[in-house]
DNA sequence: GCGACTTTACGAATCTTTTCGTAATACCCC
DNA sequence: GGGGTATTACGAAAAGATTCGTAAAGTCGC
């Protein structure tokens, strides 16, 4: 009944996933010790959100292997995006410029990134001429 | 042992936030008409959420008018910019530009936002050769 | 000032998230 | 292959978020 991915993950979540992220692939203790060393956990309590994760469709895991490795269910950017949208939604009125636009003036993008980000607006406008 | 603002508000926070940064001020009928149009819930349901909120030190009421009258504590922006942070935090490894990247690819924003981007972007460069 | 209506306070049920203890299972090595 | 350690499953407590009912308090017209 869930396995649907309308909501964003919770905070716990988002640690993991990051966690994966980082790993690309992980087992429990892996990202036990990632966490650990950001802040207090048990190593159950990582455990259990991994296990309720994989029955909400977030990771996915081979039980094959010893101890199981686990993985994101979709790609990264695909989340991020969705967290995004939502917060788009939820405090910026739709408004994915908005959003930007806050983001910009809390500073401290890259100049690569500011390169990059150019070259996009390039692309977006162009594509809009046609 | 509240009114500390490190966290960001839950989604039906955001809902009222999102209420009163359109109206300015509001009394809890009018939140309550406004977010009925967009989904059922309950008076009281509202004005929980909005007596929470004074708790948190989300909100301030003035309390000699009757009804009374909410207002957000915290400028719209400051709160805006306080969510983003933490998602950066949270699932964007900490880089403001990998957010606005996404935010971008994600689609559309209006020729009007793109010129501001680009002037932010001007602004920030210019600053940083400074 | 009284009844009807509106607004506010309070408390509690329900649901979700976070956390971990305990027990069962699997693995390893001597 | 048996004991010790690591891993996994399970269940449930604690904390937080969401929801609303009920009752108290305030307001207003008559």
């Amino acid at each position: 009944m869930h396995s649907k991915s309308d909501k964003s993950p919770t905070a716990a979540e988002c640690s993991i996933l990051d966690a994966i992220w980082q790993l690309e692939s992980a087992t429990v203790r892996q990202v036990f010790d990632h966490l650990s060393s950001q802040r207090k956990i048990g190593y159950t309590t990582v455990l259990k959100f991994m296990q309720i994760m994989i029955s909400k469709g977030l990771l996915v895991r081979d039980t094959s292997v010893r101890p199981q490795v686990y993985r994101v269910a979709k790609p990264r950017e695909e989340t991020q995006q969705g967290m995004l949208k939502s917060l788009i939604r939820q405090v910026f009125r739709n408004s994915p410029g908005e959003l930007v636009l806050q983001a910009l003036s809390l500073q401290q993008s890259t100049p690569q990134q500011i390169a990059e980000i150019r070259k996009l607006l390039d692309e977006m406008e162009s594509a809009s001429h046609r």
